[in-house]
RNA sequence: GCCGGAGUAGCUCAGUCGGUUAGAGCAGCGGAAUCAUAAUCCGCGUGUCGGGGGUUCGAGUCCCUCCUCCGGCACCA
């Protein structure tokens, strides 16, 4: 059993942001999970680096573009050990052999009779040295960028017959439901589909600044076909010596935003049938994160800090908090003032309050012992289940649903202190038993909801489970009653609340 | 314009195959408890389930219609 997921590679004419991280963290939630499942687990991130605005951004700060991306390439590969991500390879699609992957995969398509020359006649900018999308010039046949006249140029390409697989799409929507999910976001491709798939150009020739096409020196490749097939590409040479393709390919889930649907629900699984590759299984559709309802935006100065708010409260926080506060899928509003309200009252009150009171019992009553003995019922009912249905929702993508299932058990096992009142207990010489039993049961409760929640806040949930003397994290371990917690640490507060702002 | 999604408590949203007094979290008000990072727990909602019409013994849930909001409608990584 594997579980290959993969992260949309980032385009490095940007810095590294929230909706980045969002991804990312996302994706690595996804492969801890499995891993947890004891899968053969491969998680891929990393930066797309050809193109255009590339070439163009280099060129305006008079450096070459690849110095440009070994640059930036940087930024991107150095964000995910911030958030605590766990990806197996970062690929960038300058690597040698991703474009030596390309070149033979390209070319497989040729010879398998979809790619024919032709030409693209479109409106062009001369100073964008670009051509113009319909829907992105302005009235008077302008430029939306230089606000000067666009000229009709014509220029020779290799076309990718994209229009042969009209029917093939069609037929895959209809077979595999969940191909693309979110719903709306299927329909939203399928209604693509339908409305008449047109042949699309592969390369570029006034572009230099790309894969070389390898039967006509002239041209480029466009920078989305080179792109996408590092989801294939990377696994060839991941490992050193090693070809993975056999083992985990398809991929199980590419997670994507929605502004890259089309490349991924329309051109990608066309480009793989056009190869001879089989599908991936699943593309998962995120939505954006809003500030104050609007996106994000550093002019407007609305930007939630993925950074500030690591330095000031882990990464751990910043996972819950995007996870637990916009369902994966949707859009959702995200603020400083909103995640400092969930860090408070649900990971410093709820979870790290729990465990502060839970060990702090057991060292009270009984100096960190835990006695071996039954789980009280009235908590194992509402804990049956728990782990299958958990995987149900994971296995969708459902992140959040996931998460809320482990936090409604959190709450449950406050609750459980308070209707069990071990302070009561203790006071009575007769009910030491019943106390052994509702400590048991209490740091047990614990310990499972921390093994589900490790996916999700990592760092923190091995520090609980390293105090609990529990660390493993299997999911096999997770049930309750599936642990032997026999003594507990002492352990400084999980999310403490009086963190300094870091320091500007 | 066409296609799709959504409109449920002050806010964010759940409501599976139509079935009993429509739910959760947050915010607000009141209370209990003291193991704990003063952290927790309990109680409190007269909601036209966007409007109207229809099907049904029964509709937030199905059908029609209208209104509002959002997204997509090709070469923007």
């Amino acid at each position: 059993m594997s579980f290959y997921v993969t992260t949309p590679i980032y385009y490095v004419n940007a810095e590294p942001h929230l909706g980045h991280a969002y991804t990312t963290i996302a994706a690595d939630v996804m492969a801890r999970h499995h891993r947890q499942r004891g899968e053969e687990v491969f998680f891929l991130t990393g930066t797309d680096e050809h193109g255009e605005p590339v070439a163009d951004a280099a060129h305006a700060l008079g450096v070459t573009p690849q110095e440009l991306a070994d640059r930036n390439a940087e930024r991107f590969r150095a964000l995910a050990p911030r958030l605590s991500a766990s990806n197996d390879f970062f690929i960038r699609t300058t690597d040698p052999q991703h474009e030596a992957e390309v070149q033979e995969i390209l070319t497989r398509v040729r010879d398998n009779g979809f790619v024919y020359e032709g030409i693209y006649e479109g409106w062009y900018c001369p100073r964008c040295a670009d051509f113009k999308a319909d829907n992105e010039i302005d009235p008077g046949n302008l430029c939306p960028i230089h606000h000067t006249e666009l000229t009709r140029e014509r220029e020779e390409n290799y076309f990718f017959r994209l229009s042969a697989f009209q029917e093939p799409l069609e037929r895959l929507y209809a077979e595999r439901d969940s191909f693309v999910s979110p719903v709306t976001r299927r329909n939203e491709a399928l209604a693509f589909i339908r409305s008449g798939l047109r042949d699309v150009p592969l390369t570029r020739k006034r572009l230099r600044w790309g894969v070389q096409v390898p039967w006509d020196h002239e041209h480029v490749f466009y920078v989305w076909f080179d792109a996408l097939l590092n989801y294939v590409s990377a696994l060839s040479y991941a490992r050193e010596g090693e070809d993975l393709f056999e083992r985990l390919w398809p991929a199980s889930y590419h997670l994507i935003a929605k502004d890259i649907l089309r490349f991924h629900a329309v051109y990608w699984p066309a480009l793989l049938m056009a190869a001879d590759i089989e599908l991936p299984e699943h593309i998962f559709v995120h939505g954006y994160l809003l500030m104050d309802g609007e996106k994000m935006s550093k002019s407007l100065g609305n930007v939630l800090d993925p950074f500030a708010v690591i330095d000031r409260f882990g990464a751990d926080a910043l996972r819950f908090y995007l996870l637990r506060e916009v369902p994966f899928g949707q859009d959702g509003s995200v603020s400083t003032a909103s995640f400092e309200v969930r860090y408070e009252t649900e990971l410093a009150n709820e979870l790290g309050n729990l465990a502060s009171r839970t060990i702090g019992m057991l060292w009270r009553y009984r100096d960190g012992d835990v006695c071996d003995g039954e789980i009280d019922a009235g908590l194992a009912d509402d804990f049956e289940g728990l782990v299958e249905q958990l995987c149900a929702h994971l296995d969708r993508a459902e992140l959040t649903q996931a998460l809320d299932l482990v936090w409604q058990r959190v709450r449950r096992l406050n609750r459980y202190v308070e209707e069990r009142a071990p302070w009561t207990l203790a006071k009575d010489a007769d009910r030491a038993q019943e106390l052994d039993r509702v400590l048991r049961t209490l740091v047990e409760g614990l310990r499972s909801v921390t093994v589900l929640l490790w996916p999700f806040i990592p760092t923190s949930a091995e520090r609980l489970l390293a105090a609990l003397g529990a660390p493993e994290q299997a999911l096999s371990q997770a049930p309750l009653g599936a642990g032997h917690v026999r003594h507990v640490e002492e352990l400084a507060p999980l999310f403490p609340k009086d963190v300094e702002p870091a320091q500007a």
